[in-house]
Parts: structure tokens; sequence; C-alpha cells
DNA sequence: TTACTTTTGACAATCATTCTCATTGAGACT
DNA sequence: AGTCTCAATGAGAATGATTGTCAAAAGTAA
């Protein structure tokens, strides 16, 4: 295993409150536009290096939206999951389907691949984004 | 129904063979390059706003790579499917998996979310590039 | 504090994708 | 074939997210 060392930085940690405090999906623009509005002083370059950091650590999950754009989020889950977002309002619920876990494995195994991993996203309108 | 009409043109049936000859996903920029590597004379615009087209017809498969570049593949199946990628050279199986469908949509309907779509892709390495 | 290493930030550079707009070509009708 | 109309094209500029550069700043350990 690669042990990699990060350290504590106060650019660290505004990244990481801010992903705190917001649970919908974020794109590293729009967090370092919310830096900027508190005044705090972080780097766009910090923002993206951070945020990539997070997610290879697993502290944060990133997406890609429709057009291509990464998002991250901060999961309450450790466990392996996937989500249900809002495409209107960005509204995010975690599930889980143990049984599309088994599907995926089983498809890579019955075909010879390995090291097989699987993206899966469900986007839909909420309740409350219905005209 | 929008009855979006299309003009047979040169350049669309350009793409189109190029889409016919490769079974392995293809960026717009990789189909551009191999059309100005047979002499054939299309632009890139062209060429992106074809294969936009074509994927809104549902005549190829879009998805994105992880570093979230749009490529397109012609698939076999009219069908709904999904793609298991081998990250090394491509090869792809076209799987379905209705368990999986059911699934997602249920997921949506639980927590009332309508217009439900899922984007589904799983990515291994093939018995041919295991070392 | 000193020495050492990682992290940061301002800004340039990349690179996929989109936009603009004048020109071309397909289709329909004569 | 002539012509009218409008979608399609292409060259290049513009956009916009992401990455690279490198000197300065800030952790860490002794």
């Amino acid at each position: 295993m690669t042990e990699t060392v990060r350290r504590p930085t106060r650019q660290r940690a505004a990244v990481g409150a801010v992903l705190a405090e917001i649970d919908d999906f974020l794109s590293a623009q729009a967090l370092h536009a919310r830096l900027r509005g508190q005044s705090q002083n972080v780097g766009l370059a910090t923002v993206y290096r951070t945020l990539q950091a997070m997610a290879a650590d697993g502290d944060v999950d990133m997406m890609r939206t429709p057009d291509g754009e990464a998002v991250y989020r901060r999961c309450n889950t450790g466990r392996h999951h996937h989500h249900l977002v809002c495409r209107s309002c960005g509204r995010t619920v975690e599930v889980e389907g143990p049984a599309v876990e088994r599907w995926a494995d089983k498809i890579g195994a019955d075909n010879d691949f390995s090291d097989v991993v699987h993206t899966l996203e469900i986007v839909g309108t909420c309740a409350d984004c219905q005209i």
C-alpha cells in the first residue's frame, strides 16, 4: 500500500468545511466561488488539487454531470453506494444496491475481465421540483 | 413528437462509415483524425454536430471516459443496454440487465422522483490485456 | 531555530467543445 | 436546368474546465 501523507492546512480545512455544510454535488469552480464569497483566500488550483486528493482518499465522492464537469460531494457512508440526484435542484439521495454490485461483478467475471469497477448514477426530478 | 428532419450529406455518411467499421468507443477528435487520415474532408465542428445528432436520434451510444471526454459507438441493438469496456484496449461488450433497470426505476419512484434515467458503465481489464 | 519537504497561488498553457457567420448543398417545385 | 429556401458545413475565434509551472510560504522533525 502506498501511504500518502497529507498535511493539514488552512486551505484543506476550508474546502472540507464547505463540503461539510453543503450536501449537494459541487464543482471545483463552484466551491472556489463559495470560498471567495466567504473571503477565504484559496487558489483555484488548490481547490482542484484538494478535491482530487480527497476523492482519491475516498473522503468525497466524485461524479460527472451530463456535460462532463466533475462534481464532488461528501457522503455519509463510507460504504460503496450510488446516487439519486435531482436534475433541477441537485438534491441527492444516497442509495445502495447490493444486487446491482453483484450483477456488475458477475458480468465482468463471465467475460473474463479483471479489476472490474462500475459507475452508476440515477437522475430524475424530485417531488419539490415538479412544476 | 418532434420530427427532426436530417438531410443526408457526404459528411454524415463519412461519419457513419467510420462508426460502422470501428466497434470501440471513439471520441469526436479521434473520429475526425481518422477521417483526415482517409483524406476525407470533414470539419471538426461538423463531426461534433453529427455525433451529437446521431446520439440524440439514438443511432449511437455516448458515454464519458473517466476524464470526462465524450466517446461514441454504434451499437448492435436498439434496445436499452450498458457496456463492459476494457480499460486497456477499449474492447466493448454490450450487456443487458433488466433487473437493474427495474431497480433503478423503483429507487426513483420510491423517492418520488419523476422522469428517472440512469447511467451505468462497467470497466475492467479484458483477458487479452492481462499482462 | 534549522533543515527539509510538501503545499500553495498566480497565471500561463491545454484541450475538448461550442459559437459565429458567410458559404454551400439538398429538396421541392416549375 | 432554374430557382427558392433553409438546413448543413467549415474555418477559425471563443469559451471554459482543468492542468502545468515554479518561486514563495508553511508544516514537520530534530
